[in-house]
DNA sequence: GAGCACTGC
């Protein structure tokens, strides 16, 4: 189809007028029409700073391309207001049928679909929860009939669709943050390009309108994207910030971000830096030697602080880098200053107010995968521009900042990509693929993906979930394919779910399943090696992590409420993963409840005594397609793939058995499996044999033992 | 005998 581009423009002459007419439409009279109620005064005084946002001017504007066009996209840079305003102006312009339809505004994070709901609840002068909520995994804060905008997560209202594909309940969805082209937020512009002309004026459920917001520059390639619908450019409200580069290549950038911010420390006026690195260790490191040199400085500069900050880091530590710098060491002398040196978590899901200077050494860890050997993996990679500008822009939030890149000006231009990799094109698609599968898209290949994944990609998650039994020969999602779709969780830990019954331990595996979902249940501090790992003995068994961590759960779970958080603490348990963990096994034995799933323990007795056999047996039909076996040499190979692999360290499992299956791989200083669990190759043949056939088994030192299993199979079949 | 970017359902 050809492109057809518009863009909306505003002079001056139609800000004034569009000004001009809103106050008179405002407010007719002092009630709400939402609620019936008078405004109050907090409503009014709120409008008064909301009409001060760079996006009020457009509101007129957008109104009306809103109702001319089926899709318009926004770009609106940061502090523009876009987020909690134009999902309003959609609203106020009539857009909805309260108790019929609603508007849904997708965020990829939590935190913001919570807090900017909380926000235009107050704004519009109404309950959250009732004509403003929001939905989130866990949290539901909204009304079925009352509420006419709903902010939620993007892979929210992507599970809502696999139960209305059609998005019949919304006349209007705004996918904001759209150039962060999540997962989630790439398959639901794909299925609404299959929805949308389902959904035209005289349609059986109406017209449904779509507004895509971005805040960078590649707006055009979503207008491209969408058939030339027409764009809209607001500005934001930040403050200059001036770019500095080095002249030559730096050899090593953690170094090099250590002796900058301190540079700054010693030479640059007032204000805090924040420091952008790749993970917890680099972190702790810079952190330490930032501490030692300041220390080093003496007392004629003023103080610094040092803070770390990434996703691991307990809450009350993340907290603290939100504590003000330090009080000048003299009354009237020059304030003290905050460092915060962190992970990308700072590029995008946290603010810290009051930062002037960023160091930028021009890296991140990025997942990556390789469709060939079927692994994620993160890798330190150098950033985008677009991410290097995101992270500048971080030093001007609330005045006029600087920004240190640890790379020459050349390498801006000429090494770093525009933007970085989609994440659709850097994750395995087997969970994308179901998902599709369910939303009733039979032509896969065909499918309008803004950027579609490699066909090996698609190829491999076709041939993973036809080998799990989700979808038959033909392509077709199958009932099991059905029932795991339901499950919020990877295929294979989905298809372990559903024929753990079978093996008489749902219960068990439902508790490992949801631990292997929430990262980082036992805590190792540096300090504590030793008493963490003698904590972790009590619940350890030999030939398994998983049971190990089941050990753990139900320890925890016998535990009272009250005492729990001190349990965990005695115990190096991580609380919040546990917490999180029964959560999230909550949610999944809600799904099994409505899948017809029993639940059924192992534990006959009831005194905590599992058949550790069974749930090996559960484990190992699950994750079939998981293993690796000890060659004569004493190396692990994967199964198939042939991938050199060694045990981690951290595994319970030290006997060297000759095979085990394992939930990750871990491409670290070698190729590690974590997460191990001892399986053996009479189980494998007979649960898989489909996956474990003689004629596709590559030439290795396992197909003899392979061969030896089918006899005893066939053997032990003809006795019975 | 070593490590864990970040989200999300």
């Amino acid at each position: 189809m050809m492109s057809r581009k518009q863009r909306i423009d505003l002079g001056e002459s139609s800000r004034e007028a569009s000004t001009n007419k809103r106050s008179k439409c405002e407010t007719p009279n002092n009630i709400n029409p939402w609620t019936g109620a008078p405004y109050s005064a907090r409503y009014l005084s709120i409008l008064e700073t909301r009409q001060t946002l760079p996006v009020y001017l457009f509101r007129d504007n957008l109104v009306e391309a809103v109702k001319n066009n089926q899709i318009v996209v926004v770009e609106g840079q940061t502090g523009s207001g876009k987020t909690t305003q134009i999902p309003q102006f959609i609203l106020e312009a009539g857009f909805v049928t309260p108790g019929e339809t609603s508007i849904a505004c997708t965020q990829p994070r939590r935190v913001a679909a919570t807090s900017i709901a909380q926000r235009v609840a107050e704004e519009m002068d109404v309950e959250l929860g009732q004509e403003v909520g929001y939905t989130i995994r866990f949290e539901d804060v909204s009304d079925p009939v009352k509420t006419v905008l709903k902010y939620v997560t993007d892979g929210m209202l992507l599970r809502e669709a696999m139960s209305d594909p059609l998005l019949k309940r919304y006349s209007c969805i705004v996918l904001d943050e759209a150039h962060e082209r999540t997962l989630s937020t790439d398959v639901l512009m794909g299925l609404l390009m299959e929805v949308l002309p389902k959904r035209i004026p005289g349609s059986k459920y109406g017209e449904l309108k779509v507004v895509i917001m971005s805040a960078t520059l590649d707006a055009e390639k979503f207008q491209e994207y969408f058939h030339g619908a027409p764009l809209m450019k607001v500005p934001g409200r930040t403050h200059p910030v001036e770019v500095f580069y080095t002249s030559k290549p730096e050899a090593n950038y953690v170094e090099a971000a250590v002796r900058t911010t301190m540079h700054i420390h010693e030479c640059e006026g007032p204000g805090d830096i924040l420091v952008f690195l790749t993970g917890e260790q680099e972190i702790e490191q810079a952190c330490e030697e930032m501490r030692e040199k300041a220390g080093a400085m003496g007392k004629d500069l003023p103080e610094l602080v040092v803070y770390p900050l990434y996703s691991s880091l307990p809450p009350q530590q993340q907290r603290k880098i939100f504590e003000r710098a330090p009080l000048p060491r003299v009354p009237g002398g020059p304030s003290g200053r905050k460092v915060v040196v962190s992970t990308n978590i700072a590029e995008t899901s946290l603010t810290i107010d009051g930062i002037v200077y960023v160091v930028d050494p021009g890296f991140s860890k990025q997942k990556v995968y390789n469709p060939r050997i079927r692994v994620e993996s993160l890798l330190v990679s150098p950033i985008s521009r677009a991410s290097a500008r995101q992270r500048a822009g971080r030093a001007g939030r609330t005045r006029p900042g600087k920004c240190f890149r640890l790379y020459t000006e050349k390498s801006f231009h000429e090494d770093l990509q525009e933007t970085t990799y989609p994440e659709i094109l850097r994750s395995k698609m087997s969970n994308v693929v179901l998902t599709l599968k369910k939303l009733g898209i039979d032509d896969l290949v065909h499918f309008d993906f803004m950027d579609p994944p490699a066909p090996e990609t698609l190829m491999r998650a076709l041939e993973l979930l036809n080998y799990l039994g989700a979808l038959d020969d033909e392509g077709e999602l199958t009932d099991l394919g059905y029932q795991m779709s339901e499950l919020p969780l990877d295929p294979q830990l989905s298809k372990l779910i559903i024929t753990s019954p079978e093996f008489g331990c749902s219960a068990e595996i439902v508790s490992i399943v949801a631990c292997l979902s929430v990262p980082q249940v036992f805590m190792r501090p540096r300090e504590a090696a030793k008493a963490a790992d003698a904590a972790k003995a009590q619940f350890s068994h030999p030939d398994s992590d998983h049971i190990t961590m089941l050990n753990v759960y139900a320890a925890y779970e016998a535990i009272p409420d009250r005492d729990r958080r001190q349990w965990c603490w005695d115990n190096f348990v991580n609380d919040r993963a546990m917490q999180n963990a029964y959560n999230v096994r909550q949610q999944l034995l809600g799904i099994m409840r409505k899948l017809d799933l029993p639940l059924v323990s192992s534990d006959r007795k009831g005194d905590g005594s599992f058949a550790f056999t069974d749930i090996r047996r559960a484990l190992t039909a699950g994750m079939f397609m998981h293993v690796a076996y000890r060659q004569r040499s004493g190396d692990y190979l994967t199964a198939k793939d042939n991938q050199l692999v060694a045990l981690h360290p951290s595994s319970v499992v030290i006997s060297r058995p000759d095979w085990v299956l394992f939930e990750e791989f871990a491409l670290t200083t070698r190729n590690f499996i974590r997460t191990v669990t001892v399986t053996n190759i009479d189980w494998l043949v007979s649960m898989a044999p489909h996956y474990f056939d003689l004629e596709n088994f590559p030439e290795c030192e396992a197909k003899a033992e392979l061969e030896q299993a089918y006899a005893r199979l066939a053997h032990s079949r003809r006795k019975t």
